[in-house]
RNA sequence: GGAGGGGUGGCAGAGUGGUCGAAUGCGGCGGUCUUGAAAACCGCUGUACCGCGAGGUACCGGGGGUUCGAAUCCCUCCCCCUCCGCCA
């Protein structure tokens, strides 16, 4: 949510700012309007208010003393004043509704280090390792899965439908593997605090990192055995940030007790609903996927640096894992909607000849805070709103991609990067 | 799923229609005293919004209602605890 404060006192620059994110900057003007109807509102209705107290006051008092007749005269008149300011109340919950509505439904501002424009702005900022070259006919992931007997696409879907995979034998153990290592290099090298949280989580947190009410079309919503009535009441996490984001909601927290690290194992449902190419076969775009999530809450004045920093957490895995990728700098028109800043990490899978997006790592800076309500007790200052940071460290089924379609051999098998060995217990998925 | 009991400030815990944003205790902050510390004593100690300000308004799990007036009465939803049933 953006700060009114600073659209009421720049509200050219919020204009032109919010353009940049690909919306209308009229939307703006809207917003103030509504603004001001807001407060005239509750100045006039509080006034009101005030007066009734006040009155009300005086008849407790009457009433003490006796004066029963006197506490009559006084109650008509208040009876009056009461009902105006039901009215009144009324007119200023409307405004606050059509308030909020506005202001949840608009994107985040983007930093000033972000480049202005569409997809064709984004910046490449860093390109770690080479394409991989083979003195044999790479397979893709598609070909590797079968005939190492990865993956079973028929069958996950005819369990769930398209878009679901069945993880089998060195697949699925993979797949434990780099979960278990990715974790281990998050919490042992990185400083992260392992959570495990809960794969359903209400509306309200959706609407907390701002999945909602942008993306409603996207999520699962879940549906207590029959009963219709709690149908939308709780969704399946499209990402870990979901629930993690929201651990501090409603929260005032210490100083000192920042910057909180959190990193969190967790599978993520998406309906990607109107999105080309959900196949039956294929593991670039899915109904479900394994992720390890990181997610910081830190001072404002550290936002940045830590945004750096957790980039280089999840480049770290593909470091180790050996895997060619390139950095991108979103520009403001390609940044999710609750971003003010995001990389992307790009992994190379040769198979595919293109780079897949294994991770996104993004400052929201104090955007989902404030929808969220979390803030920090700071020395000076009073309650200051935190930034906060969510990236992918990483997302595993397309890492899983490029990492056997990178690591294959001329046999047909698989080499382990050594740093994930002890968690698969190989060297090498035989051909 | 059935029966019962609860949700009040950082914590504990009073308060059943008015002078209650809320007693008291603990904790925290500041001070007095002390060579220093402890003890004792004194003071302060929630959040948000409106207002240039003085100040005002709202919040006692959420929402709604009754009333001149609600932490207190009514309805509803959520959450927690105990017992029974079912169950990984």
């Amino acid at each position: 949510m953006l700060d009114i404060k600073y659209i009421r006192q720049e509200p050219d620059a919020a204009k032109e700012r919010l353009a940049a994110r690909g919306e209308e900057g009229s939307r703006i003007d809207e917003l103030l309007a509504l603004d001001e109807q807001r407060r005239a509102l509750v100045t006039e209705a509080e006034t009101l208010q005030a007066t009734r107290n006040a009155v009300s006051k005086e008849i407790g008092a009457l009433m003490g003393q006796g004066k029963k007749e006197e506490a009559e005269a006084k109650k008509t008149e208040t009876r009056e004043l009461g009902n105006k300011v039901d009215s009144l109340n009324a007119q200023r919950a409307e405004a606050d509704g059509a308030f909020n509505d506005l202001i949840l439904s608009l994107p985040n501002l983007a930093h000033e280090s972000v480049p202005v424009g569409d997809e064709s702005a984004n910046a490449e900022v860093k390109v770690e390792g080479k394409k991989p070259t083979f003195d044999f006919n790479p397979k893709g992931h598609l070909d590797l899965c079968d005939s190492l007997k990865l993956i079973d696409f028929e069958r996950g879907a005819k369990l769930a439908g398209s878009g679901f995979l069945l993880y089998t034998g060195w697949g699925a153990r993979l797949e434990r593997a780099m979960i278990q290592f990715l974790l281990d290099l998050h919490i042992h090298e990185h400083g992260y605090t392992e959570v495990s949280p809960p794969f359903i989580v209400k509306a309200e947190c959706m609407e907390g990192v701002g999945q909602f009410p942008k993306f409603l079309d996207q999520a699962y919503a879940v549906q207590e055995g029959l009963d219709g009535e709690t149908l939308g009441k709780r969704y399946l996490i499209p990402t870990a940030e979901a629930p993690v984001a929201n651990l501090h909601r409603d929260e005032i927290l210490n100083e000192e007790e920042l910057p909180k690290k959190y990193c969190a194992y967790s599978p993520c449902f998406r309906a990607e609903a109107g999105a080309a190419g959900v196949a039956t076969r294929g593991m670039i775009r899915v109904h479900q996927f394994d992720k390890v999530e990181l997610i910081k809450v830190v001072k404002p004045e550290t936002g940045y640096d830590e945004l750096e920093a957790m980039l280089a957490n999840a480049e770290k895995v593909l470091q180790l894992l050996g895997l060619h990728y390139r950095v991108l700098l979103l520009s403001s028109g390609d940044m999710g909607f609750a971003a003010a800043k995001t990389y992307d990490i790009e992994v190379w899978a040769p198979g595919q000849g293109s780079y897949l997006e294994v991770s996104s790592v993004s400052n929201t800076e104090d955007f989902q805070a404030r929808r969220m309500k979390t803030r920090f007790k700071a020395e000076q200052g009073g309650n200051q709103l935190p930034h906060i940071l969510n990236g992918s460290g990483v997302a595993l089924a397309r890492l899983f991609v490029s990492l056997i379609e990178t690591h294959q051999q001329a046999d047909g098998s698989i080499a382990i990067p050594e740093p994930l060995q002890p968690y698969l217990r190989t060297d090498c998925i035989p051909a």
